[in-house]
DNA sequence: AATGAATGAGAGTTCATTCAT
DNA sequence: TATGAATGAACTCTCATTCAT
């Protein structure tokens, strides 16, 4: 629903999803994602303005997605379910996207409407998290919000970059990481 | 200690500095790197192989310089006051650099030795915050020193985007996150 | 027939001739040919991978013909009359090519695509000589094409630097050659 | 006698005789003449104007070396047997310079000195086979000189180029020479 | 809508030459 | 005389973007 797109538009999305995923932004060249996509590099212009619109898209595509999918995380749980998976959704999120790296860091520079995009898709993942927190009654939710990304994005580091990193794994790390924003660090000290 | 280097390789190393934080890698240029030095673009090589060395070579700088500051945070404290005082280091660093962000995420892509580098980085700045957390008691420790450096990481982006933080922020900021790591969420939670 | 290139490319292989002709491969640049040619600095690379290789394809070109027109020279002559217009094609042919000396004396140095090339050019060249020499019963047949070839090639020079040369001079000379390399020079020498 | 120039005048055109010869022009570099020389990039420019008139002296110093040898070489000798030295010499010359191949071949296209330079030496050098021919009585003597030279210079090119060529090898190619210059080929068909 | 040949601004890098010491 | 740090003009090559077909 809503904008009528052809399959090119969606042909060349994936493309360029997949090519600034594994090179980032300034690696990658327009004539390698048309061809990826199976156009010709004329056809690129035809659907995005600019290299930049072009990675804002998909950039944009793979934020809404993800937002969409941790909204649905979060009704009808407890603070401790939904911290949880919250943090599962996010590390699985990126597990799966292991070869796609480059889009999270490789970003343009300089387009004001990206700096734009990303600033609101911040505020509005925060904002969820923060909601939810507060409507658990925890003080400061804007501050806990941040803090939970933050830890999940350091970890989520972790499994982008260690290639030893298995599915299972994921799990157990965001049962950890639910658990240490609920209780401190000092649950685990050891009693000596 | 440290090499012997003429004025010159300061001018451009600063320079540097300013240019690749200010542009990020690709936007930056060597001719405005050059001005900025007071130099002429030859001379830029004469003391850097290539534009991603020069890069390389003012990542290193910053970086351990802020290995050793944290080192220093962290001899004979506490387990929450060295938490604290890592937390307030890592913030008021980065304010000090609110100019410079670029720096930290616009990296080039390709260039083994600054990958090598920055693993070898982020490996010793874990190790300084597990170890501390290990001889403290806490158990998992690299799982917790990796959550305490992502929530840092995340607070300090805060800071660095949004302009009206203020340095006395800096302090408030970093003693809730501390306070945060060691008893978790649930103690600011409202009596209801 | 052959391939299908457009007129760009010959226009640029055209230009380049001319170029590389005049000033030789150091000094000529790329802007220059694709100025001569009518074309934008860029063109260049659609049809060229480097200078190098649009060096390589000029004297290829170049010498193919050459080896063409040499064939041609050889069917169904007596050694005289052969060796007399070997002579002969040779001196016209770089006769024609005054303007393009340097094509012959300034080439690039490292380039191992063009050192095989020249190896396998010269190698043509001999055994073109050599097998008609051979087939007359002339004894050493590679040794005497060697001195043949290089007969031609520094009565060649005198040719291309001496602005004062005729056309009709050329004939002359190359009679003189085909005779001496028969008869040696003792043939001319005055009965005292 | 005459010039008075110190060590390092020598040492610079050691090195830059035996980089040039190796590189070429183009591909030579002052800094690694100067520290091949065992000076700095400076003192260069003490004793040679330029990287041109360096070229032009390495050349300079070799051809009149190389024409004292011929001179010497035809004095009280028969015309068989000058022709046979010559080429002897020519060739063992040029043997010994395996190393320094591009001297011959690589050289700056544009400097006027030096084109001059250089026509003067094949005068010279063209000059002295002729006076030699004339004076035994052959007919046409400029162009038998320069039909001996090319013959030569051909043959030498074979001793650069092939690695297998031995320095025994030499003085048979020499004496086939000679005696093709003298006799013609006719002389070496087989009897049918 | 689709193409891809053509463009040309702009980047990094080299190296002969200079000149203050 | 000797140095070598500094210069900056000049080059090759890339690639986002356009536009005639």
């Amino acid at each position: 629903m809503g904008e009528m797109h052809g399959d090119k538009y969606e042909a060349i999305l994936n493309a360029a999803y997949t090519v600034f995923g594994t090179k980032g932004f300034y690696e990658s060249k327009i004539s390698e994602i048309a061809e990826q996509a199976g156009v010709a590099k004329g056809t690129v212009y035809l659907y995005f303005k600019s290299k930049e619109q072009l990675f804002i898209a998909v950039t944009r595509r793979d934020c809404e997605q993800y937002l969409a999918e941790m909204q649905d995380a979060l009704v009808n749980r407890t603070l401790g379910e939904g911290l949880l998976r919250m943090a599962s959704l996010h590390l699985h999120y990126y597990y799966k996207r292991k070869q796609h790296t480059k889009l999270f860091f490789m970003t343009p520079n300089s387009d004001p409407d990206l700096i734009e995009f990303m600033r609101g898709f911040i505020q509005d993942y925060t904002d969820l998290v923060k909601n939810k927190l507060a409507s658990e009654g925890v003080l400061q939710p804007e501050f806990h919000a941040k803090a939970f990304i933050g830890m999940m994005e350091r970890l989520k580091m972790d499994i982008l970059l260690n290639q030893d990193f298995r599915e299972c794994d994921v799990d157990q790390t965001a049962a950890l990481a639910a658990n240490l924003f609920m209780h401190g660090c000092e649950a685990g000290v050891q009693k000596s």
